[in-house]
DNA sequence: CGATGCATGTAACGCGTTACATGATTAC
DNA sequence: GTAATCATGTAACGCGTTACATGCATCG
């Protein structure tokens, strides 16, 4: 179900080819949100297209489709957007490595948390780098929630690094 | 793949059945780390047994079977915890929520953000004290590293509620 | 004897990844 | 002309969810 509504925000955004959305995944969704390949893109477009959620606005070379929303789709959208989501259920294999390194000697285990925080870390430095001079309010006005769900996806980041440091007092004490 | 080393994991502690296993899903790893339903964790055990990495340590009452981690599988475990993983891909629909939000009305975008941290500080507060008196090191002196994965998710709420105030206000900036 | 919990499985479907496959256009 | 990039698709496979299906044991 995501995939269909990250495509119909981008959509949202301005029209564009399932090729454009392939890159804007990889540019910008990738890092916080989601992914997806244009494997996987093309097929859910034409199926958001026949249920009239898009349309193709315009057809250009090399089989070129530009989809557009429809008035159905942004109402779709919106209605998606402020729904309370249920509780997701959480998948991830980096705190299931946490949760088994008991099975490690416990040198090794914080050798591990100690690899895990550098990489932590370095992603913060470079994604930091990177955001510098992005304001989160665009220049005209209006909020850049991609911006806005970067700085969270860094404090994340920041509370694990936090975390390390408190976790191996706990392992040392 | 991820499924696997959570069962070889929670094997290498004690032997178990796959009953008990999805208990055991259902009561930890399920709220930080991993999910599994009984209709994945049966076939999966099958599969570890017949690749010799588990095998039936008893045969109970009702069919059931008690597995035990063996030598092999223990390896392999070991080998998957210390391997460096490559980045994780995000696949967050809360975060897709928030990079989407640019198309809600300035004023609806800001609810939704209210009722994500009202979401987010209500688990807090009851895992928080479900997690009072639970100490990191164990009895024995080994850590317990579901309690310490526990105080990282904790912290990564945290920094969700704290970001929260410093988006609002950047909105209203 | 009936409800609840223990205990194990299979089938159908949906979502996501990898790999396969093709061809047009542009820049050098 | 040839390499890179634009552009779109399909097929096979694996993982995860929901639903279907069955039967034994224990407690009241």
């Amino acid at each position: 179900m995501s995939l269909k509504y990250a495509l119909l925000g981008l959509l949202d955004n301005h029209p564009a080819s399932g090729y454009e959305l392939t890159q804007e995944f990889a540019a910008s969704l990738e890092r916080w949100a989601w992914h997806a390949k244009h494997s996987q893109i093309y097929p859910e477009l034409a199926k958001l297209e026949k249920d009239g959620l898009i349309e193709v606005a315009e057809e250009g070379a090399r089989g070129r489709k530009t989809y557009a929303i429809t008035r159905v789709g942004r109402e779709d959208l919106r209605q998606w957007l402020v729904q309370p989501s249920k509780r997701e259920r959480m998948r991830s294999e980096f705190m299931l490595r946490l949760f088994l390194m008991g099975s490690l000697p416990k040198a090794q285990a914080r050798k591990m948390i100690e690899r895990m925080v550098a990489g932590a870390q370095s992603e913060i430095d470079a994604v930091r780098e990177a955001m510098a001079d992005e304001d989160p309010i665009g220049p005209d006005g209006r909020p850049e929630f991609g911006i806005l769900a970067g700085e969270l996806g860094l404090r994340q980041y920041q509370a694990l690094v936090d975390w390390a440091d408190w976790a191996i007092e706990q392992l040392e004490g």
